[in-house]
DNA sequence: CATATTCGTAACTACTAATGTTACAAATGT
DNA sequence: ACATTTGTAACATTAGTAGTTACGAATATG
């Protein structure tokens, strides 16, 4: 089974703050949506914002907006920061020097890996976080993020 | 991203058995070459049989061997057994079904996780364990599966 | 038929990664 | 000043992977 769930919530973390654009919303809020604990939260926006994704804000009033229209973050750039690793695991011990197939077969996988990477990068590639945004629901109502809280 | 190296060491052990295709090859022997425990292999080859790849044969004199001709099994077989789940993970717990991203994003998240599969596919479904075997080395040269463990 | 060999599988341990949780310092608006 | 929010450390919990031992069942060989 796969690991992280990483991928999914930066998506849908992304897409709340494409949906509350021009504000900054806060990690409980953000926490709420998602169904977990705001310092899960904080620490995914820590690693989007290092990776240049979002920007936070300490202190009263303040919270995390997108660095960058929505258009132009892909889903791809998400997965490269929140996902670390690549599709598939390798030996975790050496194999056999004394045998050719295990003298050999590190590489050849290693250039598979490679490979499928670049699938799933053109595929992601192909989505933004505003076609994600979009496909949740009708944007551009902007909805107060204190709205929120209430219908909860 | 499956943490699992499980896909690593099965197309390394198919590679084995297609190198030494026609006889019965045993768990200790593919486990010298992959660095690790028989009861790993075992465990791998009993799910590659189950799929349907191998064929297995106690009692002495028993091993394991290919279940069809190494050019008609491919990666993207190997992987679908193997490695179970999706490329990445969706939420763990369910989003808040009170807020419209929450009640959508899952759906969109499956959509685009099937479009990575399926690009997965593509790639992993190009390559044989014939074509693994002859990147390894010259392929055709029956070797003694008692060689080996004289060489080591 | 008796025996040695090998697979299939259960049971247990060790290790690692992901996640949830509490706590608190630093930053910041009011 | 004070309340609020982020950033981060520390710790517990859970799940998955892999290594190990053990043993019954199957099977070739003498």
């Amino acid at each position: 089974m796969p690991n992280s769930s990483r991928f999914a919530i930066a998506v849908h973390v992304l897409t709340l703050l494409a949906r509350y654009s021009g504000q900054p919303v806060k990690s409980g809020f953000l926490a709420e949506s998602v169904n977990t604990n705001p310092v899960v939260i904080r620490r995914l926006l820590c690693a989007l914002a290092q990776g240049g994704l979002v920007v936070s804000q300490t202190g009263a009033a303040g919270g995390t907006w997108l660095a960058r229209p929505p258009e132009q973050i892909s889903l791809w750039e998400i997965y490269r920061i929140v996902e670390l690793g690549p599709l598939f695991a390798l030996h975790r011990q050496q194999p056999n020097q004394h045998c050719l197939v295990g003298r050999h077969i590190e590489e050849v996988l290693s250039d598979i890996q490679k490979d499928t990477e670049t699938a799933l990068a053109q595929v992601l590639t192909q989505t933004s976080v505003m076609d994600v945004a979009r496909l949740v629901g009708p944007c551009g109502m902007p909805e107060a993020v204190e709205e929120f809280s209430v219908i909860l």
